[in-house]
DNA sequence: CCTATATGGATGTAAATGCATCTATATGGA
DNA sequence: TCCATATAGATGCATTTACATCCATATAGG
């Protein structure tokens, strides 16, 4: 049991930032199973996918995919190369910035995004969506989304 | 946005999953940096420390504290060898299962989980706590509780 | 008993991550 | 213009993680 020594957080909190970590755990675990059993890349890499196929023709730079995923640079910068690496995302300079970096998906990488996205459709809906009725799910949507900057 | 091809998990599901796993990694890489910038070991030292010092005397297999913190096999094993090697953690055969392991946590185990205590609270409050009233936390935990076996 | 299979835990090797640092370009003063 | 500092992104190196197996003991069925 904590200390509780300098009292501040409330046990309430503890216990929610405790199932937090659990059930992000085994729902991710769960997720990650089902995408490896079916062959296909981590879900990061469909992270990427759905990003840069938002954003179309112009793409992203390296920071704001960063920004949108909450990635470490040096971690961004590694998944990139390795989906770059296997043509699914295209690196082009910034014509803005010498320093910069445009990110956009390649054809093959939105192939793989459709592949990839029944598998993990079913995934969350047992991980997650199964647990809850649409009212909850949006009630922990709205709670979840203040532990950062909601987008 | 998804295709929603199968129909399957609904929109809001959707979301409340992409939102755990963002505000999970806010607040996780919060907790990280706190422990990190004062030069203790890394969460899942704490977990491990604060269950078996919970197990006191008797101790815990190591199957029993893999399914209480999610773990995969082979990864504790490996954290606990290296808690062990820096004397947080003992190791002893178990009587009752020639292939079994009995963890305990040392003095210096339960001295490491009290210097981490403070810091990681803190953490807590400031990355979870904060946001929510207590009612908002205990609403949160009782939702998260779904998505695993709750103990 | 003896064999087949299951279970607890460890481990070799490859991949990913964290951390610190590096290079290159930008930008805001003096 | 020149310098100091900030920012974008890459990278060397150590640690951690994943995946696949392996070893040893347990257990069930014949």
């Amino acid at each position: 049991m904590p200390d509780k020594s300098p009292g501040r957080p409330s046990e309430s909190a503890v216990r929610a930032w405790v199932r937090l970590e659990r059930a992000h755990r085994a729902a991710l675990d769960a997720v990650e199973a089902r995408l490896s059993k079916a062959g296909l890349p981590p879900l990061a890499w469909y992270d990427v996918l759905l990003e840069l196929e938002r954003a179309g023709k112009a793409g992203l730079r390296s920071f704001q995919l960063q920004a949108a995923m909450l990635f470490q640079q040096y971690n961004l910068s590694r998944l990139v190369d390795r989906m770059a690496a296997a043509g699914h995302v295209a690196k082009a300079p910034s014509p803005e910035d010498g320093r910069g970096l445009v990110l956009t998906i390649t054809a093959s990488g939105r192939a793989l995004r459709r592949r990839m996205w029944p598998v993990y459709a079913n995934a969350i809906e047992d991980a997650v969506g199964q647990h809850f009725s649409d009212a909850e799910a949006r009630q922990l949507a709205g709670l979840l989304g203040r532990l950062y900057g909601e987008e």
